[in-house]
RNA sequence: GCCGAAGUGGCGGAACAGGCAGACGCGCACGACUCAAAAUCGUGUUCCCUCGGGAGUGUGGGUUCGAUUCCCACCUUCGGCACCA
C-alpha cells in the first residue's frame, strides 16, 4: 500500500473534479433496460455569489441522487439557472451594467462555484431562463394558454410597487403592511389592463393532492391558500328589481340577514343610491379606491361604511332590508355583495353595533348558557327566596341578581318573572333563550318590527335608552351579556319562520335544496384562490408575444416569428414605465392579420412563469422543434423526486402544478403531476440566529469553507449538522468535528495494518456493526435522514478503529469493511472516496458501483442487553442470548442480586416481559 | 384572530411501532505526545447527592406495569394566512 500522506483536499477535489467531467461519469442518457429516476432540485436565481443556502439546498440532494444511482436508477440530476428578473435590472441601474451581461456573468460564476461542490449534475442538459433558445418556448406557451383561454387580458386593480416600478402577484407581497418581496417597499393599488392566467379554472383539482407524495406542510398551505369555501349563492332583488346575488357559506343564515353590503366598485352602487346619499356615497367610493392597503390596514379595522338610500328584498321572507356600500366587502372575491348576519358573523355584528342596524339571532346557541340580568326595580319582593326555591344559580349584588338558568330551569325561570315583575317593570332572557317579559305579554325577539317594538317599549319604560338604535346596542351596553351576545356556531334554526327548529347539523344542507327548489339559489363553491396576474412592467424578462392592432385588438404573434426578441439598446432607468415602451422603434410592428400597424405589448413576463417548465427543457434544452423532446419526456418524467425550499409552497410550486394540468389539457404534457415526491430542507441561519443578510454580516460563505476544509467535509457538514428539513442557525466550530471524521477515514484506510492474531468474537462484532449501519445509512437515505447516515458512519468508523486493535486487519472482514465503508460515503464525500478507493486498489470509478446489500444474518445480534425493572424503574442489566424464553429471561431477572434487593422479599405481583428487551417486576 | 410546525444536557441533535433518555458531534475539563503550540491520541462530561440513591425530555393533569412517544388543558418560539362573506 502507497506509504501514509496527509489528507490534502486541495489536491484531491479538482483532480477527480476534472477526470469525471473528461470522462462523462454524470451524463445520463436515455436507457431503456435501467428503471429510470428524475431527481430535481431547484434552480437558482444568478444572484452572483453562490450562498451555503444554495450548498444545503443542493448537496444532500445531490448525495441522494448519487444514492438512487448506486441502486440501480439511471438517474438524471440535471441544473440551470432562472436567470430573468428584477435584481438584474436593479443592479443595471446601480452599476450602469447591461442586465443581460450582469445576468450571464453570475451565470458564469455560479457555474463554477456549482462545480467545486462536486455534484452529479448532468451540465450538458443545463437551460438558462433568459437564453432567447429557451424564451421562445416561454412565450410559445404563453400563446398556447392564450389560444386555450386561459391567457386573458383585464383593467384590474393591481398591486405596484413604487420601488421597482412593477405590478406583484398576489403572493409577491408579503407581511402586514403588504411590501414588496424583492425590496421591502409598501405596495399600492393600480388600475391597470393587465395579463392573467386563469388558474382559478384548476382550483378544485389543485386541491388533489392524490397522486403525489408531498409534505403535510406544503399540502396544507396550499390548501389555505387555494381557499376552498361551500355555501349557497342566493339572488336577493333591489326595490328596482334588479338582481343582486350574493355567497355565503350560511344558507342557514338567511332569516339573519337585516341589511346588505356591496363593495364600493360593486356596479350596482350607482343605480341603487338614492340622490339624498348620492354625494356621501361618491365621497366614499373615491376615498376607498384611493386608499392603498396599507392605509386601509393602518384604520385597525374599524369599520367604515356608508347607506346607498336603496333596499333589497331578502328572498326568504320578503323583509325590506337596507344596502350599504363598505370596504371590507372585497369587489375581488365571491360576487362583491354580502348579506349581513350581524347575529352570526363577527364583522356584519361590528358593523351593526357601529351603524346601529338590526341584529336579529337566527341560530340557537348550543352550549345551553342563558343570562338574566334584573335590576331591583324590576321585581317585587320575594323574586330572591323564588329563586332559591327553585334553586336556579345567580349572584345577588346591591343593584339586583345576575341570574344564569341552566337550559331545563328555564320555563320555571320565566314563570318567576312574570309572577314577580313590577309593574312596569321587564325582564329579558339572552343567549341559549331570547324573551322579553313584559307584564302584559313576553315578545318574541324574531323581526325587526319585534325588534322596534321591544325597544320601544324598554325606552318608555327607561328614557336612559333612548339613545339605543337597537335591541342588541341596548343589551351590548351590559357588560355582563357581551360574551353570550353574539355567536357563529352551527346550532338550531330559530326565528326563521318554517325553518325554526331544524337542527344544526342539517340545516345548511336544507335550506339549500329548499333555495334550489324555489329557484332563488344554489349550491356554490368560491375559492380564495385568484388568477395569476403575470404582467411585469419590466425589461428582464420574457416578452409577452402579442401585438395590438387598432382594427383587430390584440393579435397573438405567430408560432412561426417567435421568439420575439428583447432589444439589447433600451434605457433602463427608472422612470415608471417600462423600458420597452420608451425603446424608440421596438414596439413598433405590424398586425400578423392585416399587415397594417400595430404594437407589441411592452410588459413582460412574471418570472415564475419561466420556471414553471423548466423541469421540461433539462430534458432537451438544444431542441428547437418544442418547446422539450417528446422522446426524452416520455422516458424521464414526472420528475421523482423533486427538493427545495418551502417557500414556494403558494408560488411556484402551485403555478407549476397549474402549467402541467393546462399543459396536459392541451396535449403537451402527460400524467396527472410534474413532480411525484416533493421534500423541503430547511433554512440556515446565521450564528446570530438571524436571517443571514449582507448587511448583517452574518453571511457565511461556502467558498471559504471549500478552500479551508474541502468541498467533502462541508458536504457532511451540511448533512450532519441538523435535521435537513428543519435547518437551523450556523455553527462555524461544528464542521471540525466532520473535518475530524474524514482526515480519520483518511487515516485508518492509508495506514498499513499491523500484524496480529485475529479474534474471531471482534470478526464477527466487525460484520455485525458494519451490515446494520448499512441497515441504517440504506434506511436513512430512503427517508432524507441525512444527519443520521453522517452519525452512523462515524459510530462504525469508532468500532473499526476499536477493532484495528484487536487484529482484524488483516482478514477478509476487514477488506469487506473497508470496501463497504467507501460505498456507504460515496454519495456525501465523492472526491475523498474515490481518492481511497483508487488507492485500495479498486476499479475506477467507486460512483459506478452498486450498493451493497444487507446481510441480514451478519447483522443480527447474538447477545442481547436485557434491562431489568422493578416498579417500572432500571435496577439492573444482564446480557443474555437473544433466542432466549420467556420463562428463562424471568428467571434471571428473579436471580438478578440487585433486583432481589429491591423487592425486599415481597413476592412479585405481577411480571411484564417484552421479548428481547426487558423485564418489568411489579410487587 | 385562524391554520401549521417545534420545545430533550453548555450547544447542534439522537431515540424503529409505548420499553435502557441524551447515540453521533461541538464545546469544556483532565491526561499523553511536544521545548512549546497546533494537530493527534486517551479519559470524563444531564443535574443533585449523605455514594444507598434521587430528580429529569416547555408547564400542569390523565391513561399505562412503564410515557420524549398516546390523551386533555396551558405556556413559549417560529412559519404561513388574515375583513375571503
Amino acid at each position: 500500500m502507497a506509504e501514509t500522506v496527509n489528507y490534502d483536499h486541495k489536491e484531491i477535489e479538482p483532480r477527480w473534479q476534472k477526470r469525471w467531467e473528461q470522462d462523462g461519469l454524470y451524463e445520463a442518457n436515455i436507457d431503456p433496460q435501467r428503471p429510470k429516476y428524475y431527481a430535481l432540485t431547484m434552480l437558482p436565481y444568478p444572484s452572483g455569489d453562490m450562498h451555503i443556502g444554495h450548498w444545503y439546498a443542493m448537496t444532500p440532494s445531490d448525495a441522494r441522487a448519487r444514492f438512487m444511482r448506486m441502486r440501480g436508477f439511471n438517474v438524471l440530476f440535471p441544473m440551470g439557472f432562472d436567470a430573468f428578473g428584477l435584481p438584474a435590472e436593479n443592479a443595471a441601474i446601480r452599476h450602469g451594467i447591461h442586465p443581460k451581461e450582469w445576468t450571464f456573468a453570475n451565470v458564469a460564476r455560479m457555474r463554477q462555484q456549482l462545480r467545486t461542490m462536486g455534484t452529479m449534475f448532468d451540465w450538458r442538459r443545463e437551460a438558462v431562463s433568459a437564453d432567447s433558445k429557451y424564451y421562445k418556448w416561454s412565450e410559445w406557451f404563453f400563446s398556447q394558454l392564450y389560444k386555450k383561454g386561459l391567457a386573458y387580458r383585464k383593467m384590474s386593480p393591481v398591486d405596484w410597487c413604487p420601488h421597482c416600478n412593477t405590478t406583484l402577484a398576489r403572493e409577491q407581497v408579503w407581511g402586514e403592511d403588504r411590501h414588496c418581496e424583492r425590496c421591502g417597499t409598501p405596495v399600492i393599488k393600480k388600475n391597470l389592463e393587465q395579463w392573467f392566467f386563469r388558474i382559478t379554472q384548476y382550483a378544485e383539482e389543485l386541491l388533489d393532492f392524490s397522486h403525489i407524495d408531498w409534505p403535510e406542510r406544503v399540502r396544507t398551505l396550499q390548501q389555505n391558500w387555494i381557499g376552498r369555501s361551500e355555501g349557497a349563492s342566493v339572488v336577493f332583488h333591489t326595490e328596482q328589481g334588479d338582481p343582486l346575488e350574493v355567497f355565503t357559506t350560511r344558507p342557514d343564515t338567511l332569516w339573519g340577514a337585516t341589511f346588505m353590503v356591496l363593495a364600493p366598485e360593486h356596479p350596482l352602487v350607482k343605480k341603487i343610491t338614492t340622490p339624498a346619499q348620492k354625494e356621501t356615497v361618491e365621497q366614499y367610493v373615491l376615498q376607498a379606491t384611493r386608499q392603498t392597503d396599507i392605509q386601509r390596514e393602518a384604520a385597525e379595522k374599524e369599520k367604515t361604511g356608508v347607506f346607498t338610500g336603496g333596499y333589497a328584498i331578502n328572498p326568504v321572507n320578503q323583509a325590506r332590508i337596507p344596502i350599504w356600500i363598505a370596504d371590507y366587502v372585497l369587489m375581488t372575491y365571491g360576487t362583491g355583495a354580502i348579506m349581513a348576519v350581524p347575529a352570526h358573523d363577527e364583522r356584519d355584528f361590528a358593523f351593526a353595533i357601529k351603524f346601529g342596524l338590526p341584529i336579529i339571532p337566527v341560530i340557537a346557541r348550543s352550549d345551553g348558557l342563558v343570562k338574566s340580568c334584573v335590576l331591583k326595580s324590576e321585581v317585587q319582593e320575594g323574586f330572591e327566596p323564588a329563586l332559591r326555591a327553585a334553586a336556579i344559580p345567580f349572584e345577588a349584588d346591591q343593584a339586583g341578581w345576575l341570574v344564569t338558568p341552566r337550559l331545563d330551569q328555564v320555563s320555571a325561570y320565566r314563570e318567576i318573572a312574570r309572577q314577580y315583575l313590577a309593574k312596569d317593570g321587564w325582564i329579558e332572557l339572552v343567549g341559549a333563550e331570547w324573551a322579553f317579559i313584559f307584564g302584559d305579554a313576553s315578545l318574541e325577539w324574531d323581526s325587526v318590527e319585534a325588534d322596534r317594538e321591544i325597544l320601544q317599549r324598554c325606552q318608555a319604560r327607561r328614557p336612559a335608552l333612548a339613545g339605543c338604535r337597537t335591541v342588541m346596542e341596548m343589551l351590548w351596553q351590559n357588560e355582563w351579556y357581551r360574551d353570550t351576545l353574539y355567536h357563529d356556531q352551527f346550532g338550531m334554526m330559530i326565528h326563521s319562520g318554517e325553518f325554526s327548529g331544524t337542527p344544526g347539523e342539517t340545516a345548511k344542507r336544507q335550506v339549500i335544496d329548499w333555495l334550489e327548489a324555489q329557484g332563488i339559489g344554489k349550491g356554490a363553491i368560491n375559492y380564495h384562490l385568484r388568477d395569476w396576474l403575470i404582467s411585469r412592467q419590466r425589461y428582464w424578462g420574457a416578452p409577452i408575444p402579442i401585438v395590438y392592432c387598432p382594427t383587430h385588438g390584440a393579435v397573438l404573434v405567430p408560432d412561426d416569428q417567435l421568439p420575439v426578441l428583447l432589444p439589447d439598446d433600451v434605457e433602463w432607468r427608472p422612470t415608471g414605465e417600462s423600458p420597452l415602451k420608451l425603446h424608440p422603434t421596438w414596439k413598433k410592428t405590424t398586425c400578423p392579420i392585416c399587415g397594417g400597424p400595430a404594437e407589441r405589448e411592452t410588459d413582460t413576463m412574471d418570472t415564475f412563469m419561466c420556471s414553471s417548465w423548466y423541469h421540461l427543457r433539462y430534458l432537451s434544452p438544444d431542441y428547437d422543434a418544442w418547446p422539450f423532446d417528446p422522446v426524452e419526456y416520455d422516458y424521464w418524467m414526472p420528475v421523482d423526486t423533486y427538493t427545495g425550499g418551502i417557500e414556494h409552497a403558494t408560488m411556484h410550486l402551485i403555478y407549476t402544478r397549474f402549467f402541467h394540468k393546462a399543459g396536459r389539457d392541451m396535449g403537451i404534457m402527460k400524467g396527472p403531476e410534474p413532480m411525484i415526491q416533493l421534500r423541503n430542507q430547511g433554512i440556515i441561519l446565521g450564528e446570530d440566529s438571524e436571517k443571514m443578510s449582507k448587511s448583517r454580516g452574518n453571511v457565511v460563505a461556502p467558498d471559504d469553507l471549500v478552500e479551508r476544509y474541502g468541498a467533502d467535509t462541508v458536504r457532511a457538514y451540511l448533512m450532519f449538522f441538523a435535521r435537513w428539513d428543519m435547518g437551523g442557525p450556523w455553527n462555524s466550530s461544528g464542521i471540525e468535528g466532520t473535518a475530524r471524521w474524514i482526515r480519520r477515514v483518511w487515516a485508518l484506510f492509508t495506514e498499513t495494518p499491523a500484524a496480529g492474531a485475529p479474534d474471531p468474537q471482534a470478526r464477527r462484532s466487525l460484520r455485525r456493526k458494519l451490515h446494520q449501519t448499512l441497515c441504517k445509512v440504506t434506511h436513512d437515505y430512503e427517508s432524507f435522514e441525512f444527519n443520521t447516515i453522517i452519525s452512523a458512519l462515524m459510530e462504525l468508523l469508532n468500532e473499526m478503529y476499536r477493532l484495528r486493535d484487536l487484529g482484524v486487519a488483516n482478514t477478509p472482514e476487514w477488506q469487506e469493511a473497508l470496501d463497504l465503508y467507501l460505498r456507504m460515503m460515496a454519495p456525501s464525500c465523492p472526491h475523498v472516496t474515490e481518492e481511497l478507493w483508487m488507492r485500495l486498489g479498486k476499479p475506477y470509478s467507486i460512483h459506478q458501483q452498486a450498493w451493497p446489500q444487507v446481510d441480514e444474518e451478519a447483522a443480527a445480534e447474538a447477545e442481547i442487553t436485557l434491562v431489568l425493572q422493578v416498579n417500572g424503574k432500571v435496577r439492573d442489566r444482564i446480557q443474555v442470548p437473544v433466542d432466549i424464553t420467556q420463562e428463562q429471561a424471568q428467571a434471571f431477572a428473579l436471580a438478578s442480586e440487585v433486583v432481589q434487593k429491591h423487592l425486599g422479599g415481597k413476592p412479585p405481583r405481577k411480571v411484564i416481559l417484552v421479548p428481547g428487551r426487558l423485564v418489568n417486576i411489579v410487587i
